[in-house]
Order: C-alpha cells, then structure tokens, then sequence
DNA sequence: CAAGATAATCTTACAATACAACTAAATGGG
DNA sequence: CCCATTTAGTTGTATTGTAAGATTATCTTG
C-alpha cells in the first residue's frame, strides 16, 4: 500500500492535494485559454451579472483593488470583455463579457469538468458525494465568525 | 442553510478550506512558537532522525536548496538544532535538535493537535475517518505519475 | 461653488522564492 | 600524486506577486 501520507496532519494533507490540483489545472488552464483560474473566476462573474461593476468584483472576490484593476485590464487586452461607461457616474464603468469572451468561459467550464473528473477518478460516486458535501461543510466553517472565536479561545486558553 | 460554496469547484473549496486553515494556522503556530509550520516541519524531520544531512531535508521535503539552507539558518539561529561537522566528509554536516528543539516540537504537537480538533469540529468521527481516507487517496493519485498522464492524455485530446 | 467623499488607477515597496554563481572538499583517472 | 571533475552547502541577484498609499477624476452636499 502506498503510505504517501501515513500519519500526517490533515492540514498538510489538504495542502498537498490543495495545492499539486491547483498549480497542474492553472497551467492547463493557462495553455487552453491564455487566463489563470483567477481571471476565469472574474470572467465568469462579469458573464453571470452583466453591467457589474470593478467595485462589484472586488467585493466578491475579496482581491486587493490594484490586483482587481490589473485582472481587469487583462481581460480587457484580451478581448474578452469591455467596459463601458455608466451614464450615470462617471466615474464608474460597467463590465460587460464579449463573444469571445463568451465563448472561453465555455472551453474554460468544460475543461474544468473534465478536470475534475480526473482529479477524482480514485473515488466512488458516493466517495465523491461525501467528500464534496464534506468540504461544503468545512469550507462554511473555516470561513465562518465562529471559527476564528474558537481559534480565539485556544490561544487565550495558552496566554493564561 | 449556508450557501458558502453551492456550485462550486471542488478544487476551488480544496483551496479555500486548505488556504483559510493554513494561513491561520501559520500564523498561531508562529506566535506560540517562534516556527512558521514549514521550519516545524525540518524540525520535526531532524528530531526524528537525527544526525541527518542538509541534503537529506532538502531531498524530503522537496524544498530548494537555498531556502533549505535559510530554514536550517534559521532554526540553528533559533536555538533548535545544532550542527556538527561530519567526520567523514568536511563537506557534510549533521544535524541534530537542541534540548529547546525537542521542546518546540513537542508543544507544537500538542497545538496542532488542539488546532486540528477545531478545524473538524463540525464533522463527526466517522465523517472525519471517511475524510481522512478519502485526502489520503486523492494525496496519492495527484503526486502518482499515473495523474500527470491523466493530464497529459486529456491535454492531447484537445490538440488533435 | 468649495470641501469632502468615492471610483478606479498607478507607482512603489516589500516579501518570497528560484536561479545561478560561488567556495570548499572529495574523488578518481592518468 | 596531482589535476579535473563532482558533490555539499552558501550566498548574491533577479523575478514575481501582492499590498499600501498616492493620485486623478468625478460626484455629493452644504
């Protein structure tokens, strides 16, 4: 049996998968649609609320304002959305997808499901189900008020 | 119900969950201890087999020589392992962990014990063995070769 | 219309890490 | 036995990604 990671912590485990998923999908990506996940991710944000705004963007994505500014610009270079001006603020821009930009998020959606079926060819169907429903679970979690008030507590619980 | 995640990727809650939990982990395990999780980790290699080589660490872990070289900098310049020159190659040297090692590594167990205890406080025993098995598998499959031509094949699919 | 407030951008600084050049010591073939 | 090559480990430098803050343009309110 194949002891990759007998006894380790489940972080590091996490991580390990996390992290080995994540870089091979961002260069296949990369190559098959010249975008990381990243601006995908942007992408198809702008696709499902056309007219959103960079404000819009930032807030969901939580990304810094400057690092939004320059996804945005990529995209943009790329062709594969527009910004126009709102009539109302000048200041603003409404983001908009084009046909092309369309159209890779489509190449980019179906890639991302024939990647991960690879990712999780090891697993049964009911595997997959749990695991999925089990991360939901963690990832509410992780992300939660709750869990930083427990991590909270822990490290009060040492300072005493 | 916490809607967090509906529809996402797995690999993107793999990364959120993995992301969320080692950052902050990181940075508790910094405070408590001096370490950042990556330093514990040759700590924790060089306690358990002690005499072993900068080369050693470097090849286990995987890391650069040059950052091999800075953690082991560091936790010599920390106080929790010393080096001694090998008297069969000048070159080479030994590395073995001080007293106050010993002792960082064991109160760095015990909170990740304690840090690993909240991070699957929502999931049951069972769910949590089901995890753990399923991480371990998935840890496998992504660092086997067998993936990599997974990849490779799905890539080629697409260039004919 | 002046004084903030807000939207978005641009510049700069910083941290992390990889790469490559370097020193010192060992090995092995002529 | 000595010089060329290899190996162990270190250090300087370049690159990269990102955050923070200054900057510009526009809006709002008194």
């Amino acid at each position: 049996m194949d002891k990759t990671f007998k006894n380790e912590r489940l972080t590091y485990k996490l991580n390990i998968v996390a992290q080995q998923a994540i870089t091979v999908n961002d260069a296949i990506f990369f190559r098959e649609t010249g975008c990381h996940i990243r601006d995908l991710r942007v992408l198809r944000l702008i696709d499902d609320t056309p007219g959103t705004t960079f404000a819009e963007i930032a807030k969901i994505t939580g990304f810094e304002r400057s690092l939004t500014s320059r996804i945005l610009q990529n995209l943009i270079g790329s062709g594969l959305i527009t910004r126009e001006n709102s009539t109302e603020d000048a200041r603003v821009f409404l983001l908009f997808t084009t046909a092309r930009g369309k159209e890779v998020r489509q190449v980019a959606r179906r890639l991302s499901d024939r990647l991960e079926v690879i990712l999780t060819d090891p697993l049964s169907a009911q595997e997959l189900r749990a695991f999925n429903e089990i991360l939901e679970r963690l990832g509410s979690w992780v992300t939660s008020e709750d869990y930083k008030q427990a991590l909270d507590q822990e490290a009060n619980k040492d300072a005493h």
